[in-house]
This record gives structure tokens, sequence and C-alpha cells, in this order.
DNA sequence: TAGATTGTTAATCGATTAACAATC
DNA sequence: TAGATTGTTAATCGATTAACAATC
């Protein structure tokens, strides 16, 4: 018997689903057939009880005495994850880290496509990224008036983020992946990812200290 | 009376803390002198109660009826995170997420120094990154042997990641700060972080669909 | 069939929040 | 002093793990 759906699903319970996906997309190459919670939850540091309690949020994927079939769990899990839909983005701040996340050719084949690029920087206008053309920012607002746009990736100094996130707002993103090192506020009806880049810089070196002092 | 040290420090409260020093660096820059738990706690999102669950781990910071001082309470963090200490980190791999990295002026600020950066891309060879001349991969190891470094930062593909690994691991290195996605196999004794930039916009698609369908 | 392994309920563990005496 | 707010203990909440009947 399913869940009745009404279940909000914690945070942890969806980061995890990521780390499923991206082990089995390795195993499917791999040409991996079939697994059970055990031994898929043994790659990667988890126990299998964890492994089912999560996937029965969703539904039941397996079979008694087999286990997972590896090609239909990573079906099933990109479809949660809403890796089959297609997300149009536009990337506002054109440096190295923008050139980066842009560039990372998987998110295209995962249904995540480039649509605009934007940036203050008068030299940075008319090149290209990733085959999209630098406009100014000031071209933003206008952009996402005549343009369908699902996400808006941040990758502004810190000063800058507000203030464009509040554009991003205004003309009605879904959300906002942001490498801003700082949190933004947005309203409720606006989803925000946070990547915390150098906030895990600060924690290995606690962990680097605990360990040998 | 401070908790006995032998406790150990769970991960979220190390991330929190991260948080917590990010904060305070804005409020001392903008010239605020005193804060309370609650007041700290609303600008983060986080109850008054867990800030100071979270500060009792490390020590008694503030001062009954008056909450505590910015400057003080930024510097203690910055001391239990290890930002006070000068820490080496190597860069292999520089394509775009290195150089973003690399060329993030903060880390340096806060001690961390970049001393050496590697390809095995033969164009780049000879090139510099952020002041520092970049090595074929191959030079890794006997730069390694030659020079103390603490932190390797890993923005090479996944394919080549552990590999990578194995030899900063065999010579020795204390953390590696990983960006490729995927889990490395390491001794107990390496402290790894992991950056996990793709499995957040998975997250990102998870919740923008639970929201609107 | 017998053995293996699921999905799920119950038990345990750990983390968050509330409450409050201590005290600036 | 009186009011405010800490540090810490106790209560609550949520997440992880264990156990096991169902069943392939």
């Amino acid at each position: 018997m399913r869940k009745a759906d009404g279940k909000q699903i914690p945070q942890r319970v969806v980061s995890r689903l990521a780390m499923y996906y991206r082990v089995l997309s390795q195993l499917e190459k791999g040409g991996v057939e079939r697994i059970s919670s055990r031994e898929l939850g043994e790659m990667m540091g988890i126990t299998p009880s964890q492994l089912r309690q999560d996937l029965s949020y969703f539904g039941e994927f397996g079979q008694q005495g087999y286990g997972y079939k590896v090609s239909y769990l990573h079906l099933e899990i990109s479809r949660i994850l809403g890796l089959e839909k297609q997300h149009s983005m536009i990337l506002i701040g054109v440096g190295n880290l923008g050139r980066a996340i842009a560039s990372y050719t998987n998110f295209r084949n995962r249904g995540f496509e480039l649509v605009g690029a934007f940036d203050v920087r008068e030299e940075l206008i008319g090149k290209k990224v990733d085959d999209i053309d630098i406009q100014p920012t000031t071209e933003l607002r206008a952009f996402l008036r005549q343009n369908k746009v699902d996400i808006g990736i941040l990758t502004v100094p810190a000063s800058q983020a507000q203030q464009v996130a509040d554009i991003l707002i205004e003309e009605g993103i879904k959300g906002i992946w942001n490498f801003a090192p700082l949190k933004l506020n947005v309203p409720e009806s606006v989803i925000v990812e946070h990547v915390h880049i150098s906030d895990s810089l600060y924690s290995l070196s606690f962990r680097l200290h605990e360990h040998f002092n």
C-alpha cells in the first residue's frame, strides 16, 4: 500500500534521492542489472533500512527476494526528481563560476537548458557562454517578460545577489539556484537552493583541527 | 560549566557554525556591536535555543541580560573553525570551476593559500591561475613530497577523481575538498568535504514540482 | 519449495525546542 | 534595582534503525 500523498517529504530524503540517482546512473552505465538495498546502501554508506524507508515515501519499486531492477529504479527516481521534465534556466553573473556551471553538459542532457545569460561587465556583452549570447543585466527584466524561465542561476557577487533576486522574483521566477554566500530574502512561493561553497571549506577546516590538534 | 571536551560535534552543528561566522562577518562590517540569540537566530531562520545550544558545545560567549558582543563572538567562532590558522592548498583541475575557486579572494584572506596548480591539459601548462604556475599532473606526486600541503582541491572530471585522490592520500594529504560528483574512497584519517553541485540542482528540480504540480 | 529481500510497523536514537534558574 | 537574556537541563519531536510478516 503506497503512502497517502499528503506527506511532506523531508529535505534529507530529497538529498539522498539525488545521491541514489547519481549512483544508479553509474551502475546502469556499468551494466549492473539488479541490486539489493543492502548492496546499494553499502556503496553509499547508508543502512538498507534507510534506503527502503526513503523509497517508501514514493511507492514500491522492488521485489521481495530479488531486490531492485537498476534501470527501473533509476527511471523512477528521475521521475520523482522531475528530471524527465524540461527546465529553462538563465545565468546571471558570467564569471568563472557561472561559466563552469553553464558548460557542465550533464545538465543539458538532463533537461536543463540555458536560455539566457547576463552580466554587468561591458567587456562581456556580446560574447558567448555555452552558445548563449551574454546580455547586459539591464535587459534582465525585459527578457523575463518575453521568455518563460523556470530557474535563475545566481553567480553574482554577494553584494548584488539580493537586488538581482528581487527582479527574478518580481517577474515570476519559480526557482533560484543561489551560489552567493548569503541568505536570500524570498517569498514562500519561490524555491531557493543554496550551494554553500565557502561554508563547506570552513567545515573542512574545522574537521582538520578536530582531528589533528 | 563548559562541556567536557570528549564530545563528538555533530556535522549539523559545524555547518551552522560556518553560517554564524558568515553572518557575524557581515554584522561586524555593518558596525553592529551587540546582538541577542533571538535577533541573530531570526536573521538566519533558526531558534534562539538552537543557537545557544550550538555555542554551548564550545564554551560560554555571551552575557546574561546583554547578549553577545559581535566582534568577540565572530573571533571565537573563527578560532573554533580553525580560520586563524594558515592552510596550504593545491588545485588539481584548472577548468572554469577550478579557476573560480582559486580566485575567490576571500579564502586567501582567511588563511587559505594556494601553493600549486595541476592539470593534464598540455595547453594549460606554464600558464597561471591566481598567480600560481600550472604544472602537469605528472608532477603532482613530486610536488607533494617537496612541499607541505594541507588541502587538495579536486576539480577534475569524476572519471579521474579517485585516481588523483589516491595520489594525494598516498603522499599524506590531510583534507580533500571534492567537487567531483562521486563518493571518494579514502581512509578514515583523511577528511573529505564534498560540494554537491549537481545534487543540489536535482533537489531544486524536485521541490519545483512538489510545489507546482 | 527454500532462501532472499522487500515494504512497513515499532523501537531507538539523536537533534531541536521549551523552560527556567542564574545573573549581568 | 528590574528587565533582559544567557547557559543548561528536561521535554518534545523527528529521523534512523531494527525487526518481521509478506511474498517473489
